[in-house]
Order: C-alpha cells, then sequence, then structure tokens
RNA sequence: GCCCAGGUAGCUCAGUUGGUAGAGCAGCGGAUUGAAAAUCCGCGUGUCGGUGGUUCAAAUCCGCCCCUGGGCA
C-alpha cells in the first residue's frame, strides 16, 4: 500500500512551504496539483516553487505542458498517479500539493469512466454557443441530455459546452457518462491536509503576493506569453493576473487599476477555494491559519504516524 | 471663537412635499465529474453622528452637543 500526502488550500495559505518542509523532512517528492502551475510559461505569475524549493525536495508536474496546451482533471490525474508509483517505487513519500480541488478529487475519488472527446467537438460547441448563446443551447441539450439540461443554469457556458460536445461527440448524455461509479485508485492511501487561513491574513498575503511578482519579472513573464500568440480563450490565457498584465502592456489600463483588479481577483479566487476545501473535502488535519515556518509539529506527528501505521 | 459645507452599508454617494432606507464598488454564503486560477447560483451586510423635542409617524422639521473638511480671525 503506498501513503501519500495530501496538501489543499487556498492560493498564499502557505501550501508549497508546508509542502517542501515535508518533503526535506520525510524524504519526499512533491507533485503539483494546481491546474495553471502545469503550464511552462506561467512560472513568476503562478508561485512556482523556487530554485531553493527545488533543491531541498524532488518536485514534479510543475510546466510540464505548454501554454498552448489544455490540460485536464483526467490528464492529470493520469500524470500524477504515474508520478505517486514511481516516488513510492523511488522509497519517497509522494506528496501532492496544489488549489486546484477538482483535481485533488479527480486523484482521491476517481472520475467517471468516459471516451475522450475530440478537439473539434469541443470547438463546435464553443462556435454553437457563441452563435446562439446559453439559454437556446440548454433548449437543444434538453433533447438529448435532460437531466442535465435541467441541472445547469443558461448562464452555465463552460458546463454547457461540456455536455453538448459529450452528447454529440460519444452519442450519449454527459449526465449518463457521469453515473459509472468513480473509483478512488488501487493501492494508494491518502492524509489530506487542508489550510484555511482567516479571511482577513489570507487577503493580505493575497495582496502582497501580486506585487511581488511584478518585482520578480511577472511583465517580462506575461510579454513573452503574448509573444506566442495564443487563443486568448485557453486556460493558461487565463491565469490570474496574465489579462490583467496584458491590458496593462497594451495600455488599456493603468498599473494602479491592474493591481488592483488583480489583486481583487485573486481574493476572488481565493474565496472560492476556500468553499471548495470547506465543503468538498474530508480532511485529515485542519490548519486554520497559514502556514509558516515549521511551527505546526502536529502535523508532522500526525503524518509520520500515517506513514508508518496507515491510521489517521 | 465665529462663518460655511458635510456626517446614511466596509468605501464613494442617492434619498422627492415626513411614512423605520438604496445604487455602484468592495464583501459574504453556496455549487462544482476530463478548460476548474474556469464557469455559475444566491445575499444588502445599516443605532441614517449623539441626544432631546414637534408629530400617529423623523434620515428628512426644530434645539443642544460631538466629529471632519474649508474659510475668517
Amino acid at each position: 500500500m503506498i501513503r501519500a500526502i495530501v496538501i489543499g488550500g487556498p492560493t498564499a495559505s502557505g501550501k508549497s512551504a508546508l509542502a517542501v518542509d515535508l518533503a526535506d523532512e520525510l524524504g519526499g517528492t512533491v507533485i503539483n496539483a494546481d491546474s495553471m502551475q502545469v503550464y511552462r510559461e506561467l512560472d513568476i505569475i503562478t508561485a512556482r516553487p523556487d530554485p531553493a524549493d527545488l533543491q531541498r525536495a524532488p518536485h514534479r508536474l510543475y510546466g510540464f505542458l505548454g501554454a498552448a496546451d489544455v490540460c485536464s482533471a483526467a490528464l492529470w490525474r493520469d500524470r500524477a498517479l504515474a508520478e505517486i508509483r514511481a516516488a513510492a517505487q523511488a522509497g519517497r513519500v509522494p506528496i501532492l500539493c496544489g488549489g486546484t480541488g477538482l483535481y485533488l478529487r479527480a486523484l482521491t475519488h476517481g472520475l467517471s469512466e468516459m471516451p475522450e472527446v475530440s478537439p473539434d467537438a469541443r470547438g463546435r460547441a464553443r462556435a454553437l454557443h457563441a452563435r446562439i448563446g446559453g439559454a437556446a443551447l440548454r433548449e437543444m441539450l434538453a433533447e438529448g441530455d435532460p437531466v442535465l439540461a435541467a441541472r445547469l443554469h443558461d448562464g452555465d457556458s463552460q458546463r454547457l459546452i461540456r455536455a453538448w460536445e459529450v452528447l454529440q461527440d460519444t452519442g450519449q448524455p454527459l449526465s449518463v457518462w457521469q453515473e459509472r461509479p468513480a473509483e478512488p485508485p488501487e493501492g494508494i492511501e491518502f492524509y489530506t491536509v487542508t489550510l484555511l487561513p482567516d479571511r482577513a491574513s489570507l487577503y493580505r498575503s493575497c495582496d502582497g503576493r501580486f506585487e511581488k511578482m511584478l518585482e520578480r519579472g511577472a511583465l517580462d513573464e506575461v510579454e513573452a506569453l503574448m509573444a506566442l500568440d495564443l487563443d486568448p480563450a485557453l486556460p493558461a490565457m487565463k491565469a490570474l493576473g496574465v489579462p490583467q498584465l496584458i491590458d496593462f502592456i497594451r495600455e488599456k489600463i493603468t498599473r494602479e487599476e491592474c493591481l488592483r483588479l488583480a489583486q481583487r481577483d485573486t481574493r476572488r479566487y481565493a474565496k472560492r477555494q476556500m468553499t471548495w476545501f470547506r465543503n468538498q473535502v474530508h480532511a485529515n488535519f485542519t490548519l486554520e491559519k497559514q502556514y509558516s515556518e515549521r511551527s505546526e509539529g502536529k502535523i508532522f506527528k500526525n503524518i509520520r504516524q500515517f506513514l508508518l501505521t496507515g491510521h489517521t
């Protein structure tokens, strides 16, 4: 039985510091569970681990896709499972660290089995949505997938498009695919730590974070990204701070406005993550503050026990 | 000290001739099955500066006090 650690929580809560401290102490490998840190071109802007962190422990699944690629929960899950097994094989403790709740759940609880949809099915679904709008698309969806059509709102473009592309491409309603059981991975036990800091200090960190990114060269990074001339709808182009910096570079907004918007959106994102980790995750250990230093002896103690006995 | 102008939601402000208040921004709660840093759904959160009075009824009218700008001394 492989025993793996999961560290989840909102952005700027200290996840990465905890992960690297744990990895350092326990002989672990840190495996990224963040949907934006997977893109090579997004380093500073997604606060990827710095060289000092990389020195302290092996890190996996950071920047393994290009910004032109599209990651997904399923793709990430496959890679993460492979990395977990590889780490265990090498005698290292797999430590998953990231703020993407959907990815972590896909890993720990599994995903319903269903076929891949072709990229152009998605393209067609998006084009259709752009042409006729959400309300009309939902009406069309009602004929083939009444379950999802009833559950989704007209405005929920992303899920409507997903439901439509699956229906068209597989001939089966997405809701039917989703009824298939989702199975946790064989042979892996997880110990989940969530970080849920108080709101005021979390927001202070969020605000400070973007300023630091600018100092570290986020602007150059986004300029390089712009030079690739990618579709603005790609996930990597929607990473927090990217749209705002692009607007600033194009002189559509001032630097102050750019900072304000990026900070605000980071706060809102952190709030959504809090909702996820509070309500969707059954944690073995919850730290109700930001992690800093190795002050949280209890986490280490509990994790050691879990690694030894499997008991939580 | 005197004269103005203000004190209403976290912030900036509306608030008709008296009927216990509403916009924007910010915020709060929730959802989440292969794009999730995405995409949605829901929610005004308030000693109307304080106090006394007029009135059936005061954010609105009157008195006194407090605070903040600006001006005159």
